[in-house]
DNA sequence: TTTTTGTATTCTGCATACAAAATGACAAAC
DNA sequence: GTTTGTCATTTTGTATGCAGAATACAAAAA
């Protein structure tokens, strides 16, 4: 039992890595808005590498288009515009239509019910009216959706046009009325998929981000007119 | 009129993305094979760069999926095995047909001739008999389409994986049949662009990339064989 | 012969150094 | 008062240097 020790697996995660999640953390959480720069030196020092992972990681964002790079001006994070917004959550759209085929098919009873689960948490937050507990467990079930559907090339696109969409996420300081709505659709959605009832979860994802696409864009102009 | 002139608006080209786009057609042509390492020291000289803005061109090589990183042992050019690519393909389905919808709405009759040309274009080469000019076109039309559905968002997630499924055509060794059914498809969807039918483009373009997908299966297992 | 172990070499990951471009300040000219 | 030109400073883009991990290889042991 001399070497026999678990010599620790766990490779060191490379800085650039770390350094593209905090920046996406900072971007999607708003900490750095849109159309700041990214001064490398000093974001360097407040994230504790130097300039050359960190510029990796800028590239990365910037593939992801989180951020934009002006040649010799270096990066600023990208603007979210309503065309952006919404061609994003058009695609989206689409992939999750998919991605619900897919799930009703491809899912174990198990997966569905941990997205019951994550649905009645949901449900909690809701009805205590908490509007950020609430996103966040919309959020998760979304991406549970995704993942399950068994297709990898497909969650990380999804994951990748999410990423971009998040940002706006406070924009759909949404009515009770279409909050309520909301919900509902989830019920549907979640017993289209118990059901494994494959056109329904289609149609009903399908209209579920329309509607969401809607509520965004109706929030939108009051945003930009403040 | 004194300062009208267009000031060179050609910043030069950074040296990661022209890298960048050098290590992509490496790839996707095949000079660079699955699982093949990419030596920075020995890239860099190759390319006339140095090692930094190399890697950072493999960084985003990486988040397009491209190369795979592996921690303290640089990156390999990822393989495409007949999971990744059925999961792509099937993606890029979805991503079509939405596509097909946007483009019968937004595509000006300009474009839709400008698609026509090259569908003429890739007829000839058909014709011949010219896989390789067929594929070209092909692939030219495909991504016309998707461009001109006028969802930035779209095109960007679309060229992704694009770019990892190229790399596989060579796979698509069709057979005459399916190679003149593609033709006929191709034939119907432009029809259905032209009279901007949206349902039908659609469903046409889903089912030609579920053919396409069919016909690159089923050459794949021999491949593998071999 | 096969396996193991110690060592040399190669390669990556990261930091730093340097050059070119951009930004900003400030003064001179209109 | 505005504009324009010049210079100092800052910032980006790129190259290079260095430490540590991985690999290759050779010698020793089984």
């Amino acid at each position: 039992m001399t070497n026999t020790q678990q010599v620790t697996p766990i490779a060191r995660r490379p800085l650039h890595e770390e350094a593209a999640d905090r920046l996406r953390d900072l971007i999607v959480q708003g900490r750095l808005t849109p159309g700041e720069r990214l001064n490398e030196r000093l974001l360097s020092v407040q994230l504790g590498l130097s300039r050359t992972p960190l510029r990796e990681a800028i590239k990365v964002l910037a593939t992801e288009g989180l951020v934009e790079l002006l040649p010799n001006r270096g990066a600023i994070v990208s603007h979210m515009d309503a065309v952006r917004l919404s061609e994003s959550m058009v695609v989206m759209g689409a992939l999750e239509a998919l991605a619900g085929e897919l799930a009703c098919i491809n899912a174990t009873d198990a997966q569905v019910n941990e997205i019951r689960a994550l649905h009645y948490e949901m449900l909690a937050y809701h009805a205590r009216g908490d509007l950020a507990g609430y996103f966040k467990f919309n959020q998760a079930i979304h991406l549970k959706i995704v993942k399950y559907s068994g297709n990898t090339m497909l969650f990380n696109a999804y994951r990748q046009l999410n990423a971009n969409v998040r940002r706006a996420r406070y924009l759909a300081n949404l009515s009770r009325e279409r909050w309520d709505a909301a919900v509902r659709e989830h019920d549907e959605i979640l017993a289209a998929l118990a059901a494994r009832d494959v056109k329904r979860i289609k149609a009903l994802l399908s209209d579920h981000l329309t509607h969401k696409l809607a509520s965004v864009l109706a929030a939108l102009p009051s945003r930009q007119a403040a």
